[in-house]
DNA sequence: CCGTTGCACATTGTATACAATCTACAATCT
DNA sequence: AGATTGTAGATTGTATACAATGTGCAACGG
């Protein structure tokens, strides 16, 4: 497994945040399995650089919650545990309800417009025949969708803190998407959330965004519990 | 100023976590100001390490939002604007909403205890004649008060996310605390939290959190304005 | 006098060297 | 045989060396 990593090199970006989003990547992506160690060396060999760039993206990694320090033994893959995708779920659940409300108050003409245009992409990619469908590229538009309404925020903490929270979910968002059969569901909740956005019903789109994570939190709850028992 | 930190040594953390945290507490009490640029070799010679730990404990700090990156120029403590407040301000207002909501639900009755006795505590200090006050231990109080509801919720991200939002509020804190005349609103409010938290009525207990935190953002953003005009 | 160029210095970015510690396994003792 | 300790190798923690880049100032030319 000599090319387990590929680095984008990026003339412009330090060396320790290529390494950081090449890790990032890995890490959400499941390429790098939760309590898999990260030891710094094969790191460095395998992304040819030294150890001191793979040393400050750990650092990052760790106040980002992806990696766990163990001192003297080094970094590992942080677990999920059921407790713990609750306990960001719970967080979410609130500052999505956030975002909605402050993007109701705040959002332009152009940023709606795309909001339209983007639930209307989500929905068509959706409605597919089952098999047409292509689930990465439903994630992607899902994504979009969202980033457009926390964008219309304007609130950049909240932006930050919307994109870590989101993180811990992306692992499981593939297993989420693929049961076809909620996929009219969430087709539905979107255009709620978009009609309320449009009419600037603060109240029903808060509600429609805390039910359209109570949704996820299901699923994703049902996945863990799977995958837990197959060990 | 040979001697601006000082490092407390710990035997069993890492110099770039003592680090982090010497340069955390610096930053957060306002040692070193927004602006200041803070240089690898002079920090190393000052706190008497080499740079590695220092550039370890800024990658964190950086992720934390204390200092801001400048490409081939380093790092400097991150400026506090009034928009930036604003930010902070509005996803606490929510996050502190949600601990008391959830701080309903769990809380234990040991815990509640401790609660009551941190708002007397509080409501103590508060009330002493104004030539016998201590800001310093009346903010501590404080501190130890919000701790305690928002441990009750035994969500660790929550919790995380917590520390993180108020650190950028202490710069501020003592400003606050020191108009004299709010401290009997203080006092009241909390009152209500506890009061509300004991018979359970999450409602009444989430409108008063917010009501504390809107309070604290008018005097905040008040002392921003008199800064800012001095310059 | 003003602008431009080039050089020296300061500082960050990266690599490497060395020290401290942990882990696992084997030799020894009971 | 089982426990204990010693030792070698692996790995992290820390320091330092070297490279790349930015900054300011001075010398020079227009």
């Amino acid at each position: 497994m000599q090319e387990r990593f590929q680095l984008k090199m990026d003339q412009f970006l330090p060396l320790r945040d290529v390494v950081f989003n090449t890790l990032r990547q890995a890490i959400l992506t499941g390429e790098l399995k939760p309590g898999e160690r990260l030891m710094e060396i094969h790191l460095a060999d395998q992304l040819g650089v030294s150890r001191t760039p793979i040393r400050e993206a750990i650092r990052k990694l760790e106040l980002e919650g992806l990696v766990t320090m163990i001192p003297r033994r080094g970094a590992e893959v942080a677990q999920i545990t059921e407790k713990s995708m609750n306990d960001v779920l719970e967080v979410r659940r609130a500052v999505d309800a956030l975002c909605v409300e402050l993007a109701c108050e705040r959002i332009t003409a152009e940023e709606l417009e795309r909001l339209g245009a983007a639930c209307d992409a989500f929905a068509k990619e959706a409605m597919k025949p089952e098999k047409e469908k292509d689930v990465k590229l439903l994630a992607e538009k899902d994504v979009a969708l969202h980033d457009i309404i926390v964008q219309a925020t304007g609130n950049q903490r909240l932006i930050q803190l919307v994109n870590n929270l989101s993180e811990q979910m992306y692992r499981y968002r593939f297993e989420y998407l693929k049961d076809f059969s909620q996929h009219a569901k969430l087709v539905e909740e979107h255009r709620v959330i978009y009609e309320s956005i449009v009419k600037k019903e603060c109240e029903t789109a808060c509600e429609a965004a805390k039910l359209h994570i109570d949704n996820q939190k299901k699923a994703i709850i049902r996945q863990i519990r799977l995958e837990k028992e197959k060990k």
